[in-house]
RNA sequence: GCGGACGUGGCGAAAUCGGUAUACGCAGCAGACUUAAAAUCUGCCGUCCUCGUGACAUGCGGGUUCAAGUCCCGCCGUCCGCACCA
């Protein structure tokens, strides 16, 4: 092969990739083949993609750094599971077909062509034999019998819940979907409506799911402690209030029963059974809490709230002291689906309850000493909640606050009042969506048989094709025949369920099925048992808490089954930063929004930017994420077309540790480009060997590059292993012939593959006969690196007085504390410097530096 | 409000164990090559001054230490998550 004097990015995409694909270079064995014998297995994931249309950037880097990290993996040894799927069911799907009259799946299906073919320009090394789409029924009809499982098991349930019910669109919104209490797509006023639902009980796994985060030690934190208090343990006392009067009354929890003796009401939630029957017979009651139910629940809406409450009239005894009644008030702070949808309230040391007794003019008695105050009146705004001796408490006077609360806890549990409880933050997961594009639950509605599992033996049940979609509401629900069937068990006739999977339950378990797919089954526990866990997880922090948690639950609930042997789904997960650019705007006025243009229709200089269009200046605006929106969005497309796979590749991978946001720009991506055609040209050096002399100065950077790069991208440290590999291409560049410069310029190739995967096989095809190890550099071997040449055998030794930098000198390696004392001592600056006078104390720290103190 | 992360040149950043701060890149400046441009190469590039093996610099103010970007305390700022959670 004649060598190009330039790196021919696009034709050498295609030329690899091509070469790739035809000798099957990413193909996984089963586990049952020898080939994977002996060899430690790595499962590398990334998030897998909506098939929105087209990929973008952050796609891009996703995947970028996944392939790196899966590259890697195969040259060292391991055998290596790198899938690609898509997350295919959703709304986006659904909306299309309603605004465009296509039907969701004929959508989605050019939606992954199109998307599979842009990924594939990448160059990534994924076994595509193992791709699967969730809305093709091989998957989703092995999702349905997974799910009958969870049924079998008591794991799914149905109940009543309150919903957002958009009365246009006839559908249920998830809150993210209720803007200013209206509908996202109709503007409709949201109506809370009861529904029955299905609900999968993720509650059953709170405390594992809790505790299984210790684990997760290759997990980050801030993951690890979102979830923590999204499963949110409070640990307290529940227990009953009597009317006054001693008729049953209703349960309250608490995390503060040890303020028992501060208590001046009970309030109950506007939703509480008990208000509602008492709203029957007072339209006072009834229009209040038709006005707390109109109250958003929104962020800024809450902030904003004021408390507000409504007196019953009733009171009950203080648990403590029957004699002492409390007024029963409904208040619009009280939730009804956290706790027992009551409390007592003790305004001194609750901030809410205070606001609210003062308000309405209610007492405020401290129990909690705040340092040498401990008398009863409480006066201010602000509740005290830190820590003191119980005061005016009677018996528990003088008790640290853990004291007294074990001290209530045993007293109601004594006296048959009350029990300590757990009350978790977390729902159950309600999976049921009144749409089209889902996985249909595999359920019938028979009149005389009740709820009827569907039999394994008629599943999958398939979406029908011939849905209407030009009206709102659920297709399946008015479709004439689908849901019409004979029931399995009586043979009478039956109605289908017609509600769908959340699209979460498709991404719970989709990691097995790359792992495992046969036609019968989801999968097969013994080849699940070789690749599970997923050793790297990556994808965005956005799925922190939701998708995350989920597959948590589902891995813990088939373990529960019996299915499989693992707990957690991911030993180590990586969330990636986002992809930003600047923005370009101009103000069109006021109360107007600016005008945002896109990055093509901008000249960028060094101190500013005009519009193309007319030569005049616009506004160069914050670095934010890529979004439609503000038009900052550059198109994988467009760069690959313009600089190849690799730039684009090395340009995701440089400068930004791959956690933070990656700002996006033309310099930037022109930089990559221009080191990939540096590259090309060192790489044409391995034959320059001048008279065949060692250097080795150059032999131990390359040993240290090696051994450095591999541990950074071990770490997922892309942007350390990139400026490693610049620099030793500066030494080398700046090195005379010889045989170990010609050596280190074959080295880099190797060291280049795992991101530049095609300039790689096109300079390792480009060798002379006898360099290559292997036909592609695919198949090849990561260069081993020589511990001898790790470590120098000099070392520049820093030479301190009182911290303070003021000479340097070299030693040899290992030299011993008194040799470099001595030598540091000996030298003309620091004698000078020490004026004849004996130093007050040398520290000496080996092969780094001497500090002296006159 | 509660919880968390972060703050280092004009910009993205590095410093892995408390041990020579600013590696590597981007942008910029000067020069070489060229009729010219592009490409490429060389050098400079934290601030200040008395231009030195000088002083000062890692958001601000304290502290611990022979030694602090790194540890501790208190502020300020930015970003993220959760949120009337009893």
């Amino acid at each position: 092969m004649t060598r190009e004097p330039r790196f021919g990015a696009l034709a050498a995409d295609a030329r690899w990739q091509a070469a790739w694909e035809a000798a099957n270079s990413f193909a996984t064995g089963d586990s049952a083949d020898a080939e994977g014998e002996g060899r430690p297995k790595a499962y590398i994931l990334e998030m897998f993609p909506y098939p929105s249309g087209r990929i973008h950037m952050g796609h891009v880097r996703n995947y970028a750094m996944g392939d790196v990290l899966a590259r890697f993996k195969r040259m060292t040894g391991h055998d290596v599971l790198h899938p690609m799927g898509w997350d295919a069911f959703g709304m986006p799907a659904e909306n299309a077909a309603m605004e465009k009259g296509v039907h969701p799946g004929g959508w989605t299906r050019d939606n992954i062509a199109s998307m599979r073919a842009q990924l594939k320009r990448l160059g990534l090394a994924i076994d595509w034999s193992r791709e699967l789409a969730t809305c093709e029924p091989d998957y989703y009809g092995q999702e349905q019998a997974l799910f009958l499982d969870l049924f079998a098991a008591g794991l799914v349930t149905r109940k009543h819940s309150y919903v957002n019910w958009d009365p246009v669109d006839m559908t249920v919104l998830a809150n993210e979907q209720v803007i200013d209490g209206r509908g996202w797509r109709s503007g409709a006023l949201v109506e809370k409506k009861k529904l029955s639902q299905w609900f999968l009980k993720i509650t059953d796994f709170a405390d594992e799911l809790l505790e299984g985060l210790q684990a997760l030690d290759k997990w980050p934190d801030k993951v690890r402690l979102m979830q923590e208090n999204w499963i949110g343990k409070s640990q307290g006392l529940e227990f009953s209030f009597r009317l006054a009067g001693g008729a049953p009354g209703f349960d309250v929890f608490t995390t503060r029963p040890d303020t028992l003796y501060g208590a001046s009401f009970a309030a109950i939630s506007p939703d509480h059974p008990l208000a509602e029957s008492l709203a029957r017979d007072a339209p006072e009651l009834a229009a209040f809490i038709e006005e707390c139910r109109r109250q958003g629940t929104a962020a800024e809406q809450i902030d904003t709230a004021e408390k507000m409450g409504f007196d019953t009239g009733l009171s009950v005894e203080h648990p403590l002291d029957p004699d002492w009644h409390l007024p029963v008030w409904v208040v619009n702070y009280v939730l009804m689906d956290y706790g027992t949808g009551a409390i007592f309230g003790c305004p001194a040391h609750d901030q809410r309850d205070l606001d609210f007794a003062r308000k309405y003019e209610l007492p405020v008695h401290r129990v909690i000493a705040d340092g040498e105050e401990t008398g009863q009146h409480f006066t201010g705004d602000e509740a005290w909640t830190g820590p003191g001796r119980l005061v005016n408490s009677h018996f528990l006077d003088g008790m640290s606050i853990d004291e007294a609360k074990a001290a209530v806890i045993a007293r109601a549990e004594h006296e048959g009042w009350g029990k300590g409880t757990t009350v978790w933050r977390l729902r159950d997961w309600g999976v049921s969506r009144q749409r089209y594009w889902g996985t249909p639950i595999p359920f019938i509605h028979c009149d005389a048989c009740g709820l009827v599992p569907v039999p394994k033996s008629q599943l999958p049940v398939v979406l029908p094709e011939d849905a209407d979609f030009s009206v709102p509401g659920n297709p399946l629900d008015r479709h004439p025949t689908w849901k019409h069937v004979a029931c399995p068990s009586c043979g009478g006739e039956a109605v289908r369920e017609t509600d769908t999977l959340d699209t979460f339950v498709d991404s719970s378990w989709y990691f097995l099925r790359f792992a495992s797919a046969p036609s019968d089954k989801p999968f097969d526990p013994e080849v699940i048992r070789r690749w599970l866990p997923v050793d790297q997880y990556i994808g965005g922090i956005e799925h922190a808490i939701l998708h995350l948690l989920y597959a948590r639950f589902w891995t813990r609930a088939l373990n529960k089954l019996g299915m499989i042997d693992i707990e957690e789904p991911f030993a180590s997960l990586f969330t990636q930063g986002m992809v930003t650019h600047e923005t370009y705007s101009r103000e069109q006025g006021e109360g107007l929004p600016p005008l945002y243009f896109t990055p093509d229709e901008v000249a960028r200089t060094a101190d500013g930017a005009t519009l193309e269009s007319d030569g005049a200046p616009v506004d160069v605006g914050r670095v934010v994420k890529m979004s439609k929106s503000k038009k900052n969005v550059v198109d994988p497309d467009a760069i690959l077309d313009q600089y190849g796979a690799d730039a684009a590749r090395w340009f995701m991978l440089s400068d930004s540790p791959p956690e933070r946001d990656l700002p996006w720009s033309e310099a930037g991506i022109e930089g990559a480009w221009r080191f990939v055609q540096r590259l090309w040209r060192i790489f044409g050096d391995t034959e320059k060997t001048g008279d065949g002399a060692e250097d080795k100065g150059l032999a131990r950077k390359l040993h240290q590059t090696i051994a450095g790069v591999a541990a950074d991208i071990e770490s997922l440290g892309f942007n350390k292993a990139v400026a490693k590999i610049h620099a030793l291409a500066n030494d080398i560049e700046k090195a005379p012939p010889s045989a170990t410069r010609a050596e280190a310029c074959r080295t880099l190739i190797l060291l280049v593959a795992p991101m530049l995967p095609h300039l790689a096989e096109e300079a390792w095809a480009a060798l002379p006969e006898g360099q290559r190890t292997t036909a592609m550099i695919a198949d090849a071997a990561w260069p081993a690196a020589d511990p001898a040449m790790l470590v120098d055998d000099e070392v520049t030794i820093a030479i301190q007085m009182a911290g303070k930098l003021r000479d340097t000198m070299t030693a040899a390696k290992g030299a011993d504390r008194a040799a470099l004392e001595a030598a540091a001592l000996a030298r003309p600056r620091i004698a000078e410097l020490l004026g004849g006078k004996a130093p007050k104390k040398v520290i000496v720290v080996p092969d780094r530096l001497v500090n002296i103190v006159p």
